[in-house]
DNA sequence: TATGAATGAGCCTTCATTCAT
DNA sequence: GATGAATGAAGGCTCATTCAT
């Protein structure tokens, strides 16, 4: 039943979106979904959650902890970009509205939130293992530029109904995984003295 | 007077932002507005167009280019996010907005272009002062993800009212010119044979 | 309903009235009125068409095709007047709007033609019932004018609340029958050699 | 000056017209379309009057008082659509304007009022010629319906440009006088016994 | 005097949301 | 339990009308 809201949401943004619309595309009537899913926003919200967990599942079911950070990182982009190949007007649209429309940006923060914390963990884990270590925030800082580039080139995938997902994650982990390598072994870049 | 729209729009977002609370907090009335400005999406394409030509120019005037290359890319990352700190709720909420709206997103997608274009150009450049290419479209592709870190930054540094500008262009300088370097002395990174 | 939107159109004229007075006369609430019979213009065409058509019928359902032209045209006059003196501020203002607003003016020029036709057509049956003939545009124009005395008699009906239709047909029949008997006859007018 | 005014409303009909395009039409500011002539109805009226008071002159300057019944009408006939076609879309679609507005029924009553008093008392003239006479209100109703006559081909004319105002002024005259001259000769025609 | 600039008021229209059946 | 019917509330936009210059 979320399915159809997800469809409408995706088509037409959250605003645009009208509740007779999405009923009418569930089949079912409008007190119902309001019976069942509450509000437009909640409506939004459980649609969003849905998505979100099952992205989150392609995305753990195919990184398995006990790899290398390499090998993790680059399963899970290519799990991350045959999701959204395969859902392109659905999740990422979605994704598109959550980012503007303030109520839900808790929500969206959330979900990125546990995104960042995952490949923090990852670069974390394989600083250790090499002895070196740097302060969290850094740490946050460059998993969130991770996951910003990750997202901007699923738009643009969402953008190209031709391009190849998995050739998009090469890509991404050629950009990403190279220079996380050298963070990795200490190399670091410093602004010039002025 | 466009102030008060960017303002409102920032917080309230496109469509739950009302002309008469954007006229109210500009102190005048709803049909100057009109005369002034037309339409809302009007009002909001200029809201847009200011911001972004101010943000271009910040960079475009700090990142002269006959610099090398590196120093450029810092240059110009710090007066992006110099820019984005000192307009916090200004540029980068709009920009947000933007994103997920559908009439804006050819506006926004236009002057993301001018970025990556910009950037890739950087890219291009430095790999041929050191005899290598790439294909165009691998270029872009890497340059949209930098752009996409970087916008993602952006909004974390808009989230985080206490971070430092300039710390936050370093970091993104070090995700981005490391990854960047090692791609311009020929280190790639390919899939496993699976 | 339609009569709550009649009374208001006749009272305000098209501009003047106001969807929320049509509503509150109706005794329903404004988004009803949407709901059912939808914009504002279609609104005003609904009305004009019942009103149209009940007088249509008023008068065909009078005026027998098989009774000889005199007899008709004072049927359709009778039943003419008594009409419009039945729905005085219902038909004749409405009417009265429609010559006025151009969008409508197509849709009572239907109307009109309709009526117009079927008085040439009395005409013409009557005259080659004599044996004469006479071009087609003279008989439209002459039939025109008949249409406009009666309407204009209609007006005056209409803004005359005592006076009786059945009286008021009379004087038309008077008007228009005796020139026509003249016609029919051969008889014509030529201006003067001036 | 009041010719901008005619045109503009003309052109789109009283409430489409609005006050910025009329003076600009005019070549003056606003506030002196108030200061001269005040609110837009009144701006309205004064064009109604002035255009009727020019036809009434065209008229009464064709129709001189001491010419014999028919000769007079057929001038004035002559006259009023000689003015029609020259005037078509000015004094046709002001004076259908002014039927469909409440504010103006009174002043076009006025005016309408006075064309029927002289219909009347040219009829009344002939009819005593003739040692004759008819209540009063059966003059006036009569007068009322050619008049409306008359209007309704001046209608007729005024959407027809190429239609030539003389020979629609003949046609007016057959029906008009064939019908006078028998009424101004004591026949009249009687409902049926039923 | 003449005007650029400003506004109060209101209208059409649309939805998210809820009763009464 | 399910729905057709109904509405409160608001929003974008326009225009006749008037100050302050």
């Amino acid at each position: 039943m979320l399915d159809a809201a997800v469809k409408v949401f995706s088509r037409r943004g959250f605003h645009a979106a009208s509740m007779d619309e999405i009923a009418e595309d569930a089949g079912i009537s409008k007190p119902m979904v309001y019976a069942y899913l509450g509000t437009k926003e909640e409506l939004f919200v459980a649609c969003l959650h849905r998505e979100g967990t099952r992205m989150m599942q392609a995305i753990a079911g195919a990184a398995a902890p006990d790899l290398p950070a390499d090998e993790r990182l680059w399963r899970g982009l290519r799990a991350f970009f045959g999701f959204v190949g395969a859902h392109r007007d659905g999740w990422a649209v979605l994704y598109r509205q959550a980012r503007g429309e303030q109520p839900f940006a808790g929500e969206l923060a959330t979900m990125r939130a546990r995104l960042v914390e995952v490949v923090a963990g990852m670069l974390d884990h394989a600083l250790r293992a090499e002895g070196r270590e740097i302060a969290a925030i850094d740490l946050e800082v460059v998993a969130y530029a991770l996951v910003g580039a990750t997202e901007s080139l699923a738009d643009w995938l969402a953008d190209h109904p031709d391009a190849d997902p998995e050739k998009t994650a090469t890509r991404m982990m050629n950009v990403a995984w190279l220079g996380a390598a050298q963070l990795l072994h200490g190399v670091t870049w410093r602004p010039p003295a002025d």
